[in-house]
RNA sequence: GGCGCGGUGGGAGAGUGGCUAUCCAUCGGACUGCAAAUCCGCUUACACCGGUUCGAAUCCGGUCCGCGCCUCCA
């Protein structure tokens, strides 16, 4: 029962071996908090969450950082653009950032660092790479210089030259080298600014990563996570500068997930199609969410279209339905076919795929004793994966302040068929279907549940 | 231009050199007062062209198509 992961590095699979077996430490880069997340940045979360329930199931300890990015330009342009205080904009999203997660089943990380937190650390290392060599200081800027590093872009694959080809961006003149990173600039009076031996400024837009996962995990850790975008140049330079200030290894594995795009392109801001979570979650559950983003393996494309969800949500109740069939029981160890896919890199597709197996089965199964295992292993799985945390019934019957009328409608229908007044028992059940009410008729009764 | 990813049945989406997941939808059967749910079954896919092989959707080469990164971005 080894666990298997895709390491960027290698552009491979790769057994994972921690550096240290009692303590697993993980990092994922957090959201930079000036708008509401969107379902792209929901699925770094996800994927990592199931990650770190994994390994927290495989190891005594694990210790997963994901930090929250509190000062950049992009926030410091929302407040000039809407006149909102900067630390008003960055608490706002923040609350509604843990509230979107929460809602999608995340378990919260051990530590959730925010980079205004520690700029001292910032400061430090980049004094540092200055002291070292790797740095130097330019018309108020700090600067990682590139070629002190020989094997800059091995993470990426980029070659400097090629950057340099590629780069489609003016080099400002105070670079030494066109491929060299700013680790701190300069800040008007207008703008954040803490006092550093260079003047008062700002980090760049890679150190605060560099900084904060030394502070929690130290100078080497097992796995950093991240998306697909991030490779470079966030994750390359974020390298260059934790290996030149601490050297290597840094991190052992590097995990990307691949991009969501919605019919066909990317979303983003500028093409108009950004759908927020809390946009999601008016129209499903969500698990459904969840679910809809663990459907597809994390290093794929994963296209949400408009049926996406409710695919997912489809999904969820047939499992429920088998749960609230087979009544209530506590979690118990999953089939192995889930552990197993999980191990492979992750593979929740096949992992779910496994459920509803187990949920045929449970279906299908007469004896009390071997349903009762088969609902634990269900929801064994399901808390591997952070789904089926909801009560069946309850998720069945959804939203809606309506319950105690419809039982009424389903309680005066069971009566009808009892007096075999079936004209009347379909007239009730075309009123509930009227209303997006299911009937299911049972040995045990009537069940009802919110369809569509 | 450089680097990289992907093309699987009506839809979503895994996977393995030969036994052809899984879910949704459709259709048929069982069950049901009738339905719904459930179970059983049906539909038998792997972009294209070559090659390797007893055998490839799965390995190799090429072609076409789509997408991403190289610029803030999960």
């Amino acid at each position: 029962m080894t666990l298997i992961v895709h390491n960027t590095l290698a552009r491979a699979k790769e057994p994972f071996e921690p550096l240290d077996p009692e303590h697993v430490r993980l990092y994922v880069c957090g959201p930079t908090v000036y708008d509401l997340a969107h379902i792209g940045n929901a699925r770094p979360v996800v994927v990592f969450d199931v990650l770190y329930r994994l390994l927290k199931r495989l190891y005594p300890r694990v210790t997963y950082v994901r930090n929250i990015t509190d000062v950049d330009d992009k926030i410091n342009a929302r407040a000039a653009e809407t006149g909102e205080p900067i630390e008003r904009i960055t608490a706002r999203t923040t609350e509604a950032f843990h509230a979107d997660m929460a809602a999608l089943g995340a378990l919260p990380p051990d530590v959730e660092p925010r980079a205004t937190g520690h700029i001292g650390e910032m400061v430090e290392m980049i004094e540092k790479l200055v002291a070292d060599g790797h740095a130097y200081e330019a018309d108020g800027h700090v600067l990682f210089h590139v070629p002190s590093m020989p094997d800059y872009g091995r993470l990426s694959r980029h070659s400097r030259e090629e950057l340099i080809a590629g780069a489609r961006v003016d080099v400002a003149p105070y670079k030494r080298d066109p491929a060299d990173f700013v680790l701190w600039k300069p800040s008007a009076e207008d703008l954040p600014g803490w006092p550093s031996p260079w003047g008062r400024g700002r980090p760049g837009w890679h150190i605060e990563c560099s900084a904060m996962s030394r502070a929690y995990l130290g100078e080497a850790f097992d796995i950093h996570g991240g998306g697909a975008d991030l490779i470079f140049p966030h994750h390359e330079n974020e390298l260059a500068q934790s290996v030149c200030a601490h050297g290597p290894p840094f991190v052992r594995y590097w995990m990307h997930n691949g991009y969501l795009v919605v019919k066909g392109d990317k979303m983003s801001k500028s093409l108009g199609n950004v759908l927020t979570v809390r946009e999601l979650l008016a129209d499903a559950p969500g698990e459904a969410v969840r679910l809809a983003l663990l459907q597809a393996h994390y290093r794929a494309p994963l296209e949400f279209g408009r049926d996406t969800l409710a695919e997912a949500k489809a999904g969820l109740d047939r499992l429920y339905r088998a749960l609230r069939d087979a009544g209530a029981h506590e979690p118990a160890e999953p089939a192995p076919a889930v552990l197993e896919a999980l191990l492979d890199d992750l593979n929740t597709p096949a992992a779910i795929a496994a459920m509803h197996e187990t949920a045929t089965a449970l279906n299908r199964a007469e004896d009390a004793d071997e349903r009762a295992a088969l609902a634990g292993s269900l929801l064994g799985a399901g808390a591997l994966l952070g789904l089926l945390q909801a009560d069946p019934t309850a998720w069945l019957h959804g939203e809606g302040d309506d319950a105690a009328e419809i039982e009424a409608l389903v309680a005066e229908r069971v009566a009808a068929r009892r007096s075999r007044d079936f004209a009347r028992a379909d007239a009730i059940r075309d009123t509930l279907a009227a209303r997006g009410i299911a009937l299911e008729d049972g040995p045990d009764g009537t069940a009802w549940r919110r369809a569509g």
